[in-house]
RNA sequence: GGGCGAGUGGUCUAGCUGGCUAUGACGUCACUCUCACGCAGUGAAGGUCCCCGGUUCGAAUCCGGGCUCGCCCA
């Protein structure tokens, strides 16, 4: 006996040693492209933000991939588990600005110190990889969106979208945090609820000395960009304001009153004003009502086109602006209100207002695309079903183009020039790619369009999303001509891309559009959602709240086996709370399996796995035929990617079944020497061995230390991963057996009951017990009193006629 | 405001193409001290399956309405 009798988690650390030996990768993890035999099975993993951190919710999908990836290999699947990184983000960049020092006016000395910073990043989340088990197809296919190889496909494909007339640039009015002096994505902005106040500010009415119109606003320092007033059309309150103009208070422009159904009466005085980039709102009125733009904030946030106030802080201008008011006898009054106020939340430390500003963007042409992304999302099996409702409502609702640049500097370049005059965007040549237009020249001299000779360079960069939503030509190598030896089939680039509920709109649909306009097909063939890690409370996670769970605050207590049973107990695509008590539980499992696997490997030793049994004991049958529903269960389940029915069905086959019920069955003949001994231990050997295989790819490290112990030698594979999934087929007993096994146990179990009942100790001997059975059991149970007796120790066992199944000592 | 989802013993959760004394885990309590495992075994307590109405012989499960929460989008 080898087997410590306790589990420990370095046996994990030492399993996953043992998965990277060379012979090992060869066998089981590395994607064969060169096998024409076995069918391909690829899955298109989400590439983590490297923010170095890797939290439960990275480790979950981690875990649903690597589970689905054991699975299909056990299948008999040529596997691809590629893993990337999306790299280029807002955070890194403000780390390597604030906390290294790095300025960001050199783009180049910058860019290299991101690509350090994040090299490192991704190291530490590695390893957490590895040590929960996670096991992708590192050596051939880790990416990294950084990499130029990775700016090069980005590239490849805008240009070709480019070819097919669908890039363009435009303006467009967007996010702008002007502390950090970017645009900024919905991603990173979040309300913060603040004090402040709403002013009442009175505007004069064209026309008509002394009569105003009182708006409220809690953004005084707006007002020179105002561009019209608006009340609700069904406001009985407003109804003579109809058709007038009201003046703009200290600067005179005249502009119109307007009304709208989006106004709420009941804020303020049900007056508001609308600027040109007050809000998401404003924005809105302003391109339903046709108005002029002004933009009166800049980019570094201080006042323009604001005459006297230009110059000034937003927060200056407030009070300023206040000020003049309330000398002009224009500020009516000032109400102390709570409100919340748009800031620069997430993915940085920032925290400070944003404004809108309309700058120069590229964009990729969408809006006219929706029914192809609605179609071709149709024709992907979704799991669960339900979330392809979310996307056809997305996608019904699709109001502009995709936005594609960002104004930063590390991320993947924009490949055009412009001519300056006359807007003209102007591709590079597919083999000079990777290219940085601002580094590099055209091969142009002048715009072929106008014959300008002002051809400019462009400093922006694409939006991570451009970069992952072309994953399934990379995990492919699409553009490397090899796309027929990565290819799953001919309908579609990958098999199942596995991502989060919360990027069903971005990510999925990005991707779903791109490959469709860039390929033809799809970009994969079914979609598996996963819901979210929650914290302990059942919030999102989130570090203010301070209920963030790391993979690491348990791992060494519990152990990855314990805590990938958890994460795969909860149904697929609903959210739920990570608690460690459940994990607790899965490590009380782990333990079971091990002490019975201990226990069982000096009986194991001597079995012929080739050779067949002579006669089975119906306690042997019944066993096999709950082997044989269990292998059907569990497979369906698997197939459903329904991990978590699978791993109870698991859970409970073993632990009651096999332990509570057979072994214990059986232990008298184990002890015994002979025919009965041999075909005990032969249907041992294949119901461990069985078991075995279906928790692998749940429980890798445990079933692997198990398999390399007691089945290594005999079963020849390097690998419990490279053995093949367990089938029901050549499982033979007799139905008829099987069912008297099945009462021979439960008499057992009442016996047991009895026994305990009554305080006798277990192993003690008894001299006579007596027991009732139904009718139609007693000639079975008078037949196998010889099997039953030894288990409990009896001498002598009546047994009778009764009207339920009872025992007595 | 729209869409989607969820509301089940103290806590978390399964079931939800209608038919059982409603699953399992954690926790609690009692007993066992068993020869693989006390990270065990046996047993117990604990539930108006969010509320109201309807369909049905019968609803946690279907339909309608409401309340609460979450996510995504306005």
């Amino acid at each position: 006996m080898v087997l410590p009798k306790r589990w420990k988690a370095e046996i994990e650390v030492e399993m996953q040693k043992y998965w990277q030996k060379p012979e090992v990768y060869e066998a089981v993890y590395k994607y064969d492209s060169e096998d024409q035999e076995r069918p391909r099975f690829s899955i298109d993993t989400p590439p983590p933000f490297t923010s170095g951190e890797l939290h439960m919710g990275h480790a979950y999908w981690c875990i649903l991939n690597d589970t689905l990836a054991r699975y299909k290999r056990m299948q008999g699947f040529n596997v691809l588990l590629p893993q990337g990184w999306d790299t280029q983000g807002l955070p890194t960049e403000l780390k390597v600005q604030y906390r290294l020092g790095i300025p960001k006016g050199d783009r180049e000395r910058f860019r290299e110190s991101c690509k350090e910073y994040t090299a490192k990043m991704i190291k530490s989340m590695k390893e957490i990889m590895t040590r929960i088990g996670y096991k992708p197809d590192w050596e051939q296919f880790e990416y990294r969106t950084m990499d130029e190889s990775y700016w090069r496909y980005v590239q490849l494909s805008l240009i070709e979208m480019y070819e097919k007339g669908m890039i363009y640039r435009g303006t467009f009015p967007n996010y702008w945090c002007w502390y950090c002096e970017t645009s900024i994505s919905q991603a990173e902005i979040g309300h913060i609820e603040r004090a402040g106040f709403l002013n009442y500010v009175k505007f004069p009415l064209v026309g008509k000395d002394g009569e105003f119109i009182v708006i409220a606003t809690t953004r005084p320092e707006l007002i020179p960009a105002c561009q019209g007033i608006f009340y609700h059309p069904a406001d009985p309150r407003f109804q003579h304001f109809e058709g007038k103009k009201a003046k703009i208070p200290l600067f005179g422009d005249v502009i119109p009153i307007l009304t709208d159904r989006q106004v709420d009466p009941e804020f303020g005085t049900g007056i508001v004003m609308c600027c040109t980039f007050g809000d998401e709102q404003d924005i809105k009125w302003r391109l339903r009502h046709k108005l002029p733009v002004k933009i009166c904030i800049t980019e570094d946030g201080k006042m323009q086109n604001a005459g006297k106030y230009d110059g000034l802080t937003i927060k200056e201008a407030r009070k300023a602006i206040l000020e003049d008011l309330e000398e002009a006898g224009l500020l009516e009054k000032q109400e102390r209100i709570a409100h919340s106020v748009l800031c620069h939340t997430d993915r940085a430390d920032c925290m400070r207002p944003i404004e809108f500003l309309e700058t120069e963007q590229f964009f990729i042409k969408m809006k006219d695309y929706a029914e192809d992304i609605i179609q071709a999302s149709k024709k992907m099996k979704w799991i669960p079903e339900y979330f392809l409702q979310r996307l056809i409502d997305w996608c019904e609702s699709i109001e502009w183009d995709w936005i594609i640049s960002r104004q930063r500097v590390f991320g993947t370049p924009i490949p055009f020039w412009t001519c300056r005059g006359c807007g003209n965007l102007i591709p590079p040549k597919k083999d000079q790619l990777p290219v940085d237009t601002t580094k590099t020249t055209p091969l142009v001299d002048k715009c072929p369009e106008c014959g300008s000779k002002e051809i400019e360079g462009t400093t922006d960069t694409c939006d991570c999303w451009v970069d992952s939503s072309i994953t399934p030509l990379i995990i492919t190598r699409y553009y490397d001509s090899l796309a027929h030896k990565y290819q799953p089939n001919p309908e579609a680039l990958s098999t199942v891309r596995q991502q989060g509920h919360d990027i069903i709109r971005t990510w999925h649909s990005y991707t779903t559009f791109r490959c469709l306009i860039l390929t033809g097909i799809l970009s994969y063939l079914e979609v598996l959602i996963n819901g979210h890690v929650l914290g302990p409370d059942g919030k999102r996670m989130s570090k203010s709240k301070g209920n963030v769970v790391m993979p690491t605050d348990g791992i060494q207590k519990y152990g990855a086996d314990a805590m990938r049973q958890t994460l795969l107990s909860m149904s697929v695509g609903s959210d739920f709370p990570y608690i460690w008590d459940v994990t607790k539980h899965g490590k009380s499992f782990i333990q079971k399996f091990w002490s019975a696997s201990r226990f069982l490997s000096s009986f194991l030793n001597d079995v012929s796995p080739s050779g067949k049994v002579k006669a089975l004991t119906p306690v042997d049958a019944w066993i096999l035929s709950r082997l044989k529903e269990v292998i059907g269960k569990a497979t369906e389940a698997m197939d459903r990617y329904a991990f978590n029915e699978a791993l109870k069905i698991l859970q409970s086959f073993f632990w009651h079944e096999v332990c509570d019920h057979y072994l214990e069955a059986v232990k008298p003949a184990l002890k015994k020497e002979g025919e009965e001994k041999e075909n005990s231990n032969f249907v041992l050997y294949r119901v461990i061995l069985d078991s075995l295989k279906m928790l692998a790819p749940i429980c890798p490290h445990l079933t692997e230390a198990v398999y390399l112990e007691l089945f290594k030698d005999k079963e020849g594979q390097i690998s419990v991963h490279a053995l093949e999934w367990p089938s029901p087929k050549d499982l033979e007993f007799d139905e008829k057996e099987a069912a008297e096994g099945s009462i021979a146990i439960e008499v057992i179990a009442e016996l047991r009951r009895a026994k305990a009942a009554k305080s006798i100790a277990l192993g003690a001997t008894v001299k006579k017990a007596k027991v009732k059975v139904p009718e139609d059991w007693v000639e079975v149970t008078k037949k196998l009193s010889e099997t039953i007796k030894p288990v409990l120790r009896i001498e002598k066992l009546a047994i009778s006629k009764g009207e339920k199944l009872k025992a007595e000592f």
